[in-house]
DNA sequence: GTTTTTGCAAACTTTTTGCATGCGG
DNA sequence: CCGCATGCAAAAAGTTTGCAAAAAC
């Protein structure tokens, strides 16, 4: 038997930096683009695997095709708003104990998680 | 000027029928293998992407990368519970004013659309 | 020193584009 | 007819895999 563990290296750290930086669900292109290709997108994949793995990211989609990875600050799941027109994202956070409550009535799925995202027009653009 | 339309022919015809025999969303890989690829791939991208503008199907996509499309019956907007073992899609139902209007409370974007998926265990796989 | 991780190249999957041919009204 | 739609081939975009070399511990 020998000992394993998963290791804290360079690129995780730089990975974990640039998601830290980013307030908002970045794509592995996104990362590897603020790390300037220092890091292989590769390894940017792989890292966000395992991330999303250990749970310390969430991933979501915006419907563009591109998954997009957010650092999961003390276990506080939010939502997100997304402007159709400039792209950019606010959080938002709601109670939704209703909401879950109520699809537990209906259904007899055994939920485990759920992803709410809305569309359409930041202040900026409307 | 020249008149301009949209031709309801045999292909479109056929994708309309998949779509309407699946109740729920399919991606463009199921609808060309139920359709027994009588309809070339990028015909059927392309059928489902006008079908989108025009307003008669939906998008979503459940975290695996492919887009799923699902007609829109009678303009009534549903959501999902996806089974993250066997995968199988459960429609569902749900007053969501309340939820909306929160949103609107607290942020200044102006929301044009939501999407809420549901992922767990189905009845079966539990 | 041994295991885990990385980078590079190549493959794979899904979706998109270009273009000549064909069908619909 | 004449424009819109189709199929085929090829490309693009995002992600994954295999493997030898390098880094952790």
């Amino acid at each position: 038997m020998t000992k394993i563990g998963i290791r804290y290296t360079k690129p995780r750290k730089l990975i974990f930096k640039a998601l830290n930086h980013f307030s908002k669900p970045v794509s592995a292109a996104e990362i590897n683009f603020y790390l300037k290709n220092k890091i292989d997108l590769t390894s940017i994949y792989r890292t966000l695997e395992l991330m999303k793995k250990i749970n310390i990211i969430e991933e979501t989609e915006f419907g563009d095709g591109k998954k997009r990875y957010e650092l999961m600050k003390n276990n506080k799941h939010h939502h997100h708003l997304v402007c159709e027109n400039c792209g950019d994202v606010e959080n938002i956070e709601m109670k939704e104990d209703n909401l879950l409550d109520k699809v537990k009535n209906k259904s007899s799925f055994l939920i485990k998680e759920h992803k709410l995202e809305f569309f359409g027009l930041c202040p900026n653009c409307q």
